[in-house]
DNA sequence: ATTACTTAGTGTATTTTATACACTTTTATA
DNA sequence: TATAAAAGTGTATAAAATACACTAAGTAAT
């Protein structure tokens, strides 16, 4: 694997979901510009992590090893989602100045192929050499670099499309989890509210929800069943749907 | 607009489908390489459709450009759904010896953002200036160029999720259409069989499918009753599903 | 004009799933 | 030992899914 950079005219962006048991969040790159000689800042906002692609590496690859880079962790999931590549997406007087202090032409056209990731926030510990990456709450996001709102929004309504079809939610959970742990996710993802009893019965239904033998611990109520997903029954047991009409 | 190409290291391959009442058609490009003293044919096989990004282009505008261009159609469904990046993805024989004739360097790699659209082969006309374009039935497609039998794959699991949660069989058929016609394309789409009587019920709870005073002409039987999809009332009325079990 | 052919169009009974709704149990902590 | 907090559970009703077979309306051939 040589280290050379594919070209510089395609890169990879990632939106890294991380659910805490209360709210979703998104993982960002604080990005500050000082003056040269006066060191005022001139702005400081956050972008989505990104990165270019290696001469040798696909681009799933590429989009691994930048979540590696992230988390120390391999084989979560990720998925490609959308191409971004509008002629203006780095043509904000902001992003203009980020990329000359760079030593990038903010005229080269980069296309960004978008992916996104679902993990639990617990089990990441955060590290990225030299710049300040951190969780925050996908409802304080302000106004980000470059097109990465836009980027966001894609990868949220692409979240709770394939939430709703796919079993994906648990991906945003540690292995081990409690079935009102499940049902907050899809209602934060959702932002809508399920009924306790109807929830189990229906998830009561799935093979692939497997129940067992372990109790939560240190909590000051009635520790719930924990659960796992086995994405290997999911994969015997699945039927296909037909909805087409929504 | 300019016609100046953006770069050489990303352009656009459409996967068109094409439904003709009785099977799903994609719409490939003939290749035909001949040795230039021999004139004997060297190999001969087929591709999707495909171009480059003009410099003040969009991708979603290239790939109606590539539309237009093959069909003189506007307004067709249209869905960017996977870029494809891989190393090795220009890289069989035929597919170099291709590139070299044409004066293109075969070891550059070219990211090709992938879009399908969906439309009724009654409805064009074909031309593609100079080149041989045409429709081929999705079971007898042969071995394409470069990674376009992936292309195409991943773009018929993208339509058979998509059209199991979203109305847009429709696209397949013309304006005005029979409930026979809409169950078939979706027989023929998700390679299974549905019941009569039940699809109708189904359908029949659709406030978006209008039923129209119309009536088929020129069938030797009974003449079935026309249809139309409203867009304008499936945006109003349509809800949130949630399966999440498959 | 009659007949044959072809697809359109329709109803009912049964099973499964969705929905609405409130109280008891189990643990940690004060 | 009382309190706080979330876990866990059942039933009745409505809606949707499924399985299944005949009649109606047109064209084409004789």
């Amino acid at each position: 694997m040589t280290n050379k950079v594919l070209n510089n005219y395609i890169s990879v962006d990632c939106v890294i979901f991380g659910y805490d048991f209360d709210k979703l969040n998104i993982l960002l790159v604080d990005r500050t510009l000082k003056d040269e000689n006066t060191k005022e800042t001139l702005f400081s906002d956050q972008t989505l992590t990104g990165n270019h692609i290696f001469e040798d590496e696909d681009i799933d690859e590429a989009a691994n090893r930048i979540l590696f880079d992230l988390t120390g962790l391999q084989n979560i999931y990720l998925e490609q989602f959308k191409t971004f590549a509008h002629p203006d997406r780095l043509n904000k007087p902001n992003d203009r100045k980020w990329l000359l202090h760079n030593d990038r032409n903010p005229d080269t056209r980069i296309a960004s192929i978008a992916y996104f990731a679902l993990l639990a926030t617990q089990d990441v510990t955060l590290e990225w050499k030299g710049r300040n990456v951190k969780w925050v709450p996908y409802h304080e996001i302000g106004e980000l670099g470059f097109d990465h709102n836009q980027i966001v929004e894609a990868a949220i309504i692409e979240l709770r499309n394939k939430i709703k079809h796919e079993p994906i939610g648990f991906e945003l959970l540690p292995d081990k989890f409690t079935l009102s742990q499940l049902q907050n996710v899809y209602e934060i993802i959702l932002d809508t509210e399920f009924d306790k009893r109807n929830f189990r019965k229906k998830v009561a239904r799935m093979k692939y929800l497997i129940p067992l033998d372990e109790k939560q611990k240190g909590v000051a109520h009635k520790p719930a069943r924990l659960y796992m997903f086995s994405r290997e029954v999911y994969e015997k047991t699945k039927k296909e749907l037909f909805d087409f009409w929504i």
